[in-house]
DNA sequence: ATAGGGTTAG
C-alpha cells in the first residue's frame, strides 16, 4: 500500500527503474510536441478524437503519478494538476497498479518509438495480463508485423493468458492478406463463439479482414449484418472498393451512406476523391468537393491531398493547382502529388522548381518525392539528369527503397544501361528472405531482447515491379532470350508476374517467334486468372499472329470478353500482314458494328495490306470508305499507301490527281512514293513536275536527292525496297 | 483504468 507516493515505499524496483527512463524523457521537449501534437489531432477531427482524447487523458494521470514519484529530471509543471485523483488510484488498486503502470509504460514507449525501454519493461515485468500483451499484439499488428503479432498471440496463450475481443480486434487488422485466410477464419470463429460478430467495432475488423483475405462480397455480406455501423465502417468497405479499383462501386456506397443518414469523415471524403481520380469523374468530384466547402474537412490535409490528385487526374491541372497553392498546412504527400500532376502532364520543369521549392522550406525529399523526378527524367530521356538525381538519391540514403529502387530500374532498364540496371538489382535482396529474416529476429525482441533494427527497417527486396522493369527492359531491345529467362527465374524466386509482367512475357515470345513458349506462357496466363485482360489478350493476337498462327489468334480475339481499338486494329493488322486483306476488312466491319469507329490505324492496316497483295481496286474502294467516313481524316501515311499502290499498278494520272487532290500539304513519303513510282513507269517528265516540290519540302533529305539522281540516269532498282522499308516503318 | 476497427504517392 502506498501512503505517500514521494516515499516511493512498495514501488517495484524494475517499475522504478522504467519511472527513471521515461522521466529522463520528459524532461525533453520532444514529448511535449508529441502530445501537443496528438491533442490538437484530437480537438481538429472528432471522428475517433473522443477515444484518443480518453487515452490522452489517462497518460497524462500517469505522467502526472510519475511527477508525483519526485524522481529525477521530472519537471514541476507536469505535476500537480491531478496529483489527487492519482493518488486516489493507487490506494485503491493497491498492488493492481503495478501492472496498470507497466502497461501504461510499455504503450507510451511504444508510441513514442523506444522499442528497447518498451521491451526491458515488457520483459522484466513481475506481472502481466491480456491487456500487456495485447499491447505488443496491436503495436505490431499496427506497424505491419502480421508474423510477429501471431507468435504473440500463441505465446500469450502458452503462458495461459486468454486473448479477449480487443486481442481478437488487433490480430484482425494484421491479417492483411490471403496469406492470412486461415488464421482470419480462425479468429471469425472466436468472434462468433463470443457473440461478438455483428458488434461494431469486431464486426467491423471482421469486414476488413475479408476485404483483404477474401471477397468484397464476403466482406459485403458481414457489413450488412453489422448490427450498428459508423462512418469507420462504412470508410473501411469504401476504401476497400477504390483499392480494388472500383471507384463506380465506392461512388455507389458513399451514395447508400448518406441516403442511410450517416455524415462522411475526411476519411471517407478522401477515399471518395480516389475513387473520383480512378473513374474519372470530375463531376462526382466537383459534388462532394461542394459538400466540404466552409467545413472542418477544406482544413484537413488528407482530404486536400486527394482533391489535388482528383483534379489532377480529371484534367484539370488549374483546379490541382490552385488546392494546392490554398492549402492552409502542407505536407511532403502535397508536394508529391502536385509534382506527380505536374509530371503527368509532362511539365518537367515544375516539376524541379517545386522540388527546390520544398527543399527550400525545408521538408526532407522522400522515396515517392525522388521516383516522381525519376520519371521524369525517363520522359525526357535524359539519362545524364537521371544520373545526378540517382547521386542525389545515394547521398540522401533512399536508393534501397523500393519505389525509389524500382523507379531507378526502370529509368535505365527502359534506356538500355542494363549494366546500372543489374547493379542496382542485385543489391535488392530476394524479398521473401529478408522479411523471414527480419520477421525472425523481431519475434523475440519481447521475450530474449535480441535486436536487430536494420534488418526489417530498410529491407528492400525485389518485389514483381523491380522483375517487370528488368523484362520489359530486355524486350524492348529485342533481348527476348534474356527477358524470358528472367521471367522464369522471378518466379523461382517466388514472385508471382502480374499483368504487366505478363504481357511483357507475351510481347518476347512474338519477338522470337516461338509459339511452343507463348503457349507456356498463355497457360500460366489462364492459370492465374488473367485471360481477361485486355492488354495481355492484344499481345496474345500479336504473338500468335506473328507467329503465323493466324486461328489462335483469331480464337484468343473471338474469346475477349473486353476488347479495346487495339485488340480490334492487331486483329486487322494480323490478317493484313498475312495478305488476307478480306478478313481484316471483315473484322473492320464487324469492329464498325460493334460502334467502335475505325481509326486512323485501322485504315493504315487495311491500306498496308492491299499494299502487299497488289490489290489496287480494293484499296480505292477502302479509301474512298474512309474519306466518307466522318470521324477518320486520311493521314499522309494514307495518301502515301495509296499513291504507291497506283504508281505501282502504273496507273499513274490517278496517282497525280491524288497528289493533287491532298488536302494539306504532303509530306516528304507522298512524293517519293509516287516520283518513285514515275521512274520505274519511266515517266521522266512527270516526275520532274514534281521534284521541285520534294526538294522544296526537305531540300537536305539524302533519299530525296539520291532517287532524283537515279530519275535521270535512268534509274537503279535497289532504292525500290528502301523505300517500301521508309513507307512501312512510317506507318506503325 | 491501460489494449480495439481507417488515409494520401509506384
Amino acid at each position: 500500500m502506498i501512503q505517500n507516493p514521494r516515499c516511493n515505499h512498495g514501488v517495484h524496483p524494475l517499475l522504478k527503474h522504467g519511472l527513471e527512463c521515461l522521466c529522463k524523457f520528459f524532461s525533453t521537449s520532444a514529448l511535449c510536441c508529441t502530445s501537443a501534437d496528438r491533442l490538437k489531432k484530437c480537438t481538429l477531427f472528432s471522428d475517433g478524437g473522443e477515444y484518443k482524447e480518453n487515452r490522452d487523458r489517462e497518460r497524462r494521470k500517469v505522467m502526472e503519478a510519475l511527477a508525483a514519484l519526485q524522481l529525477p529530471g521530472i519537471s514541476s509543471s507536469h505535476c500537480v494538476l491531478q496529483n489527487k485523483v492519482i493518488h486516489n488510484h493507487l490506494v485503491k488498486h493497491g498492488l493492481e497498479t503495478e501492472v496498470f503502470l507497466i502497461n501504461n509504460l510499455i504503450s507510451i514507449y511504444l508510441s513514442l518509438g523506444m522499442l528497447s525501454e518498451a521491451s526491458q519493461v515488457f520483459n522484466s515485468a513481475p506481472k502481466r495480463n491480456v491487456v500487456s500483451w495485447t499491447i505488443l499484439i496491436s503495436y505490431e499488428a499496427q506497424h505491419g508485423c502480421s508474423k510477429v503479432a501471431f507468435a504473440y498471440f500463441h505465446r500469450m496463450q502458452e503462458d495461459g493468458i486468454k486473448p479477449n475481443k480487443v486481442t481478437i480486434i488487433s490480430l484482425l487488422s494484421a491479417c492483411c492478406n490471403p496469406e492470412f485466410r486461415q488464421r482470419g477464419s480462425l479468429l471469425h470463429v472466436f468472434l462468433v463463439e463470443d457473440g461478438y460478430e455483428t458488434h461494431m467495432v469486431a464486426g467491423t475488423a471482421l469486414v476488413r479482414m475479408y476485404c483483404n483475405c477474401s471477397t468484397l462480397e464476403n466482406a459485403y455480406r458481414l457489413f450488412i449484418a453489422l448490427e450498428e455501423k459508423d462512418n469507420m465502417s462504412w470508410a473501411i468497405l469504401i476504401s476497400a472498393h477504390v483499392q480494388h479499383e472500383y471507384g463506380d462501386n465506392a461512388i455507389l456506397l458513399y451514395k447508400q451512406m448518406l441516403q442511410e443518414g450517416t455524415l462522411p469523415n475526411n476519411y471517407i471524403y478522401n477515399k471518395v476523391f480516389n475513387a473520383c481520380s480512378i473513374i474519372p469523374d470530375l463531376s462526382e468530384g466537383l459534388k462532394s468537393h461542394a459538400r466540404i466547402i466552409g467545413s472542418q474537412f477544406e482544413q484537413c490535409i488528407y482530404v486536400n491531398n486527394a482533391l489535388v490528385d482528383m483534379y489532377a487526374k480529371c484534367r484539370s491541372l488549374e483546379s490541382a493547382h490552385k488546392i494546392f497553392m490554398n492549402m492552409p498546412r502542407k505536407d511532403l504527400v502535397s508536394w508529391n502529388v502536385i509534382m506527380t500532376a505536374f509530371a503527368q502532364y509532362g511539365l518537367g520543369d515544375l516539376v524541379f522548381k517545386h522540388f527546390n521549392e520544398l527543399k527550400a522550406i525545408g521538408l526532407k525529399p522522400d522515396e515517392y518525392t525522388y521516383s516522381c523526378l525519376l520519371t521524369v527524367c525517363m520522359s525526357l530521356e535524359d539519362i545524364s539528369l537521371g544520373r545526378s538525381v540517382h547521386e542525389e538519391i545515394r547521398k540522401a540514403g533512399l536508393e534501397c527503397r523500393l519505389p525509389v529502387a524500382n523507379a531507378l530500374l526502370d529509368m535505365y532498364s527502359k534506356s538500355g544501361c542494363f549494366e546500372e540496371a543489374h547493379r542496382l538489382f542485385d543489391k535488392m535482396r530476394p524479398r521473401n528472405n529478408a522479411s523471414e529474416i527480419g520477421m525472425g529476429t523481431r519475434s523475440v525482441l519481447f521475450i530474449s531482447s535480441k535486436q536487430d533494427h536494420k534488418l526489417f527497417s530498410h529491407g528492400s527486396g525485389r518485389d514483381v515491379f523491380s522483375w517487370t522493369a528488368l523484362i520489359q527492359g530486355y524486350t524492348q531491345y529485342g533481348h527476348h532470350h534474356d527477358a524470358l529467362d528472367f521471367f522464369l527465374d522471378m518466379q523461382m524466386e517466388g514472385v508471382r508476374p502480374n499483368h504487366v509482367t505478363f504481357g511483357v512475357a507475351v510481347n518476347a515470345c512474338a519477338g522470337l517467334l516461338d509459339v511452343e513458349i507463348g503457349n507456356i506462357v498463355h497457360m500460366s496466363i489462364i492459370q492465374d486468372g488473367y485471360e481477361d485482360d485486355v492488354s495481355i489478350g492484344n499481345a496474345l493476337i500479336d504473338m500468335y499472329a506473328r507467329c503465323g498462327n493466324l486461328e489462335d489468334a483469331h480464337r484468343v480475339f473471338s474469346g475477349m470478353p473486353n476488347r479495346d481499338s487495339v485488340s480490334w486494329n492487331v486483329m486487322i493488322g494480323s490478317y493484313a500482314e498475312h495478305g488476307k486483306v478480306m478478313d481484316a476488312f471483315n473484322v473492320s466491319l464487324e469492329m464498325e458494328s460493334a460502334g467502335m469507329g475505325p481509326d486512323e490505324f485501322t485504315f493504315s492496316c487495311i491500306l498496308t495490306g492491299c499494299r502487299h497483295a497488289g490489290m489496287v481496286s480494293d484499296a480505292c474502294h477502302f479509301f474512298n470508305h474512309m474519306i466518307r467516313y466522318n470521324h477518320v481524316t486520311a493521314s499522309a501515311h494514307h495518301y502515301a499507301s495509296i499513291i504507291d499502290l497506283l504508281g505501282r499498278a502504273g496507273q499513274l494520272h490517278e496517282a497525280e490527281d491524288l497528289v493533287n487532290r491532298i488536302p494539306f500539304q504532303p509530306n516528304i513519303v507522298v512524293f517519293m512514293s509516287f516520283l518513285s513510282a514515275c521512274k520505274s513507269h519511266s515517266h521522266i517528265d512527270l516526275a520532274h513536275e514534281f521534284s521541285d516540290h520534294m526538294i522544296g519540302l526537305a531540300p537536305t533529305n539524302v533519299a530525296a536527292h539520291v532517287l532524283l539522281s537515279n530519275i535521270s540516269n535512268g534509274g537503279i532498282r535497289q532504292l525500290d525496297t528502301s523505300l517500301m522499308e521508309a513507307l512501312d516503318n512510317s506507318m506503325r
